[in-house]
DNA sequence: CTGAAAGCGCTTACAG
DNA sequence: CTGAAAGCGCTTACAG
């Protein structure tokens, strides 16, 4: 990369970072008491005089406790997890956000993991949550199934599992879905009332596509209509531009696309108005997940809104509920969340 | 939430995890060896029957190490994060994308700490570097300074700082900047070509704000035309919405609007419909970062964009040659990307 | 070829 | 009121 400048020569060695036994041999008192008195044990055992003392050591060294020495001991981290597919998917950040507000008010740092919804990786953000990092965990998976989760946290992280649809409950964890089939039968629905008879699902077999094409088969097929689906390697645009693209070099007669999620539907849009299509004169086109793009789109995009942020708050109330409350031994529940159509003028 | 449902009732206590200890009680040898052997530590001293048995009651028993103990010996985690302002900011997964394809590639998990751009988060974040979570780090911070983050890692986490401009460089950390006053700049002359006059830039002073800021300044004086600047109070598109509709609600009379980032352009845009401005006829808009939906917009923003994938693929690049490679102890150097005006229908 | 031992930096009974 | 000691689960010299 160009234009590098350099700075002075770095240090031949990293500074220690000062210990508990640094401050205790500063201050002539025993590890134990600085211990103590840092973490605020009540009620104090440590003369105010010591306590003072201690402190200002300590301020005076810069000590910071080390997180791994801490953990080691107490198995607690506070620290909570988000394990998602794509962080460059807006659907997910704003689950993240929502989230994160939550836990940041109880004190819990969040991390976020991002799988690229990848089984390898997936795969490694099991290992990394077996490893004692997190108290718990949001999770969205598209290959883990819950027996390698549980395999995983063995009990020992709280869990709340985002799931595509109503699975029966789990002994140890609680999920959270909406239901993605009822979602995509009433966006079918809504474009068969419209008056299209040719449509097609433009989808990827991952994560919740399964089930929006579920939903899809059964509309088109309460109103006697031949189902059409375009198959599209990822939830994104690109992917979405591509299979679109595919399509439309063969021999398309669809009047609306229903695409699984809103970057396809983008991608889509791009292939159709490449390939001379108007949107929604020619081809009309639907959405689901409602991310903010979606209404600033010419023409805006019809889609399936879910509240992502209340989702995410919802998620980590769950959890701490779980780690600091007294849902500690609660067995595991489902929660159906709310899903609304959202009709804007692409379809 | 609706319709919760129950599954039975979650175990009394969870399951203690199993240690090297436990291996080696199960096979009769010692922990020492269990490490040994599970760590692949060559030349192998143990044999390879006694090799067999550990792995295969490592396997038996689910063994997983502990992370936070090999750590604590260690001190090294194999996780690298990336410290951003805001996860929603379309700018930053792209970034983090990046990063993370280089970070996975060699090894290395990749965490995600959002600080929301607010100070007391932002330190947050640094009390958590300073615990040893990580090796290395990428951060973009709009409050924290380098010496702040110098002194919470002394030395014991490699660090890539995300810059607004060209600082001095740094004797232990690296940084990487475009020149986001000739940036701006630029745009700003770009907007004066087109026979713009009245031209207002609406920013917030927070992290490249500033220097943004002091580029449309440069251009505006040296073109002898009089700066106004509009205040928005975050680089949210509500911010951008909220300090245009203000704005608008006295006398506006510029004839373009020069946002310091998409979201706020994008916001701004609204605003501008919401009273009836055409754009680009009435008010045209550009914004800075191009953003996906940048292209989406209708009219398509213009905006100044740099290569976010790259920018993170180079960051991971930088972090683990100082980790893995040669560059450990070179001194901090400052990179420079470029930078490339997108000229579309908004101005 | 194998294991006893020290130590990473903490927390937490326990004994004075 | 204070400190010696054990232990969390590992790694790594070191001694047999």
């Amino acid at each position: 990369m160009k234009k590098p400048t350099t700075g002075t020569p770095a240090p031949a060695v990293a500074l220690r970072r000062p210990t508990q036994r640094d401050i205790a041999v500063a201050t002539g008192l025993s590890q134990t008491a600085v211990s103590l008195v840092l973490n605020g044990v009540e009620p104090s055992t440590v003369s105010e005089e010591a306590r003072e003392r201690i402190r200002q050591a300590a301020q005076r060294l810069g000590y910071v406790p080390n997180r791994m020495a801490r953990n080691l001991q107490s198995a607690r981290t506070r620290t909570l997890a988000c394990i998602v597919p794509d962080i460059t998917n807006p659907t997910y950040p704003a689950l993240v956000r929502g989230f994160q507000s939550t836990a940041d008010a109880a004190g819990y740092d969040t991390m976020i993991f991002d799988t690229d919804g990848a089984p390898e990786r997936e795969h490694r953000a099991l290992q990394w949550l077996s490893q004692g990092h997190v108290d718990g965990v949001m999770a969205v998976f598209f290959h883990v199934d819950e027996a390698e989760l549980l395999k995983a946290v063995r009990g020992r992280v709280a869990v709340v599992q985002m799931e595509s649809q109503a699975h029966k409950p789990s002994r140890d964890i609680d999920k959270i879905y909406i239901d993605n089939a009822a979602a995509a039968q009433a966006m079918t629905q809504a474009l068969i009332d419209k008056g299209h008879q040719r449509i097609a699902m433009l989808s990827c077999p991952l994560g919740p596509g399964a089930e929006r094409q579920r939903g899809f088969h059964a509309a088109m097929q309460k109103a006697g209509l031949e189902p059409c689906v375009i198959a599209a390697d990822d939830f994104t645009q690109d992917a979405g531009a591509r299979a679109m693209a595919a399509e439309l070099a063969g021999q398309f007669r669809c009047s609306a696309v229903f695409a699984a999620n809103d970057l396809l539907a983008i991608g889509a849009m791009g292939a159709l108005r490449a390939a001379g299509k108007r949107i929604p004169d020619d081809v009309a086109v639907a959405g689901f997940d409602d991310i903010p793009s979606a209404q600033l789109l010419q023409p805006a995009l019809t889609t399936v809104r879910r509240s992502e942020q209340a989702i995410g708050r919802f998620a980590a109330e769950l959890l701490i509920a779980r780690l600091d409350g007294p849902d500690a031994d609660r067995p595991g529940r489902g929660f159906e969340q709310p899903f609304q159509l959202v009709l804007r003028d692409s379809a």
